[in-house]
DNA sequence: TTATAATGTTAACCATAACTAACAAAAAGG
DNA sequence: CCTTTTTGTTAGTTATGGTTAACATTATAA
């Protein structure tokens, strides 16, 4: 199991990804407002646990484990987004605060077993919701929306 | 703020102070499976935020900001338990867990709102429900209840 | 095409929070 | 009371994850 602190390197690479198309060591340090050395230093950690592709100097990728990885943590902070926010009535700063701590450390069973139940209380209700961590999209409808909202 | 092992260390000491009527090194050390030089080096940090009074080789305790704060943490870990297990239908063991590793990452506003709907939910509903982080007891339910199954 | 700017890396350092090994003090038993 | 056991402390080490300062490389633009 890798770090909480790692795993938020991962998920900045895959938005990084999506935003710009490339993964930059600047504009990871930009986003999660720390120091390029960090980065750097990050990033030979996660490339020995095989999660990033990357030579010195080099473009730097998420392999296909590393993009699973950064889906599931955005998975994750969608549903308890989600919960806070719509279920809780938090104001959507809180929400989003509240989500980004708690992400990495709930076990997928307890995600899913939420994402089914927020989908319930919204009255997106289908009691035979689909939802599954590693799915593309939630076949009943929550999932594109938040991620939207987000990124 | 204190980092969240040092909160650990508190709330370790308040339940242990509950049960033996005294705190000591080498229980705290066994509760928290970790040796005693980590114990004695938390005791000195918190000695100097001032959560603790201790003096060499003498008596630990709490100060009153170390009991509000082990108290805060304790009632976080009850109502997220609570939801987890009641509301999501966890098991036991998992809830507990999850409450764990949740319960000192939340604001008191997320923890009242939280507790808030547990309550209305669970059909102990009372919409007026007076659950305060800082009162000894839940006027309408739950509170103790949590309390005596972990303690 | 070469000087300059932007980007990335390395080295050395700091803080937190754990550990082991060794030692000091206090408590318990003979 | 004095020896042994339990308890607590200190010193030194390790790992993680951050920092700054200095340097190397790549990209840009005159």
């Amino acid at each position: 199991m890798i770090s909480k602190a790692l795993e938020e390197y991962v998920k900045t690479m895959y938005v990084l990804k999506k935003q710009n198309g490339n993964i930059r060591v600047t504009d990871i340090a930009n986003k999660m407002d720390c120091t390029k050395p960090s980065v750097n230093k990050a990033l030979n950690n996660l490339k020995e646990e095989k999660l990033v592709n990357y030579e010195t100097y080099g473009t730097i990728e998420l392999t296909e484990e590393g993009e699973n990885l950064a889906k599931k943590i955005l998975e994750a902070y969608d549903i308890i987004y989600l919960f806070f926010k719509e279920v809780l009535n938090l104001e959507e700063e809180k929400a989003s605060k509240e989500a980004e701590k708690i992400k990495s450390t709930m076990t997928d069973e307890t995600v899913n077993k939420l994402a089914k139940y927020v989908h319930n209380v919204l009255g997106l209700s289908n009691l035979n919701c689909n939802y599954d961590i590693n799915e593309e999209r939630c076949r009943c409808c929550i999932r594109r929306t938040a991620r939207k909202e987000r990124i």
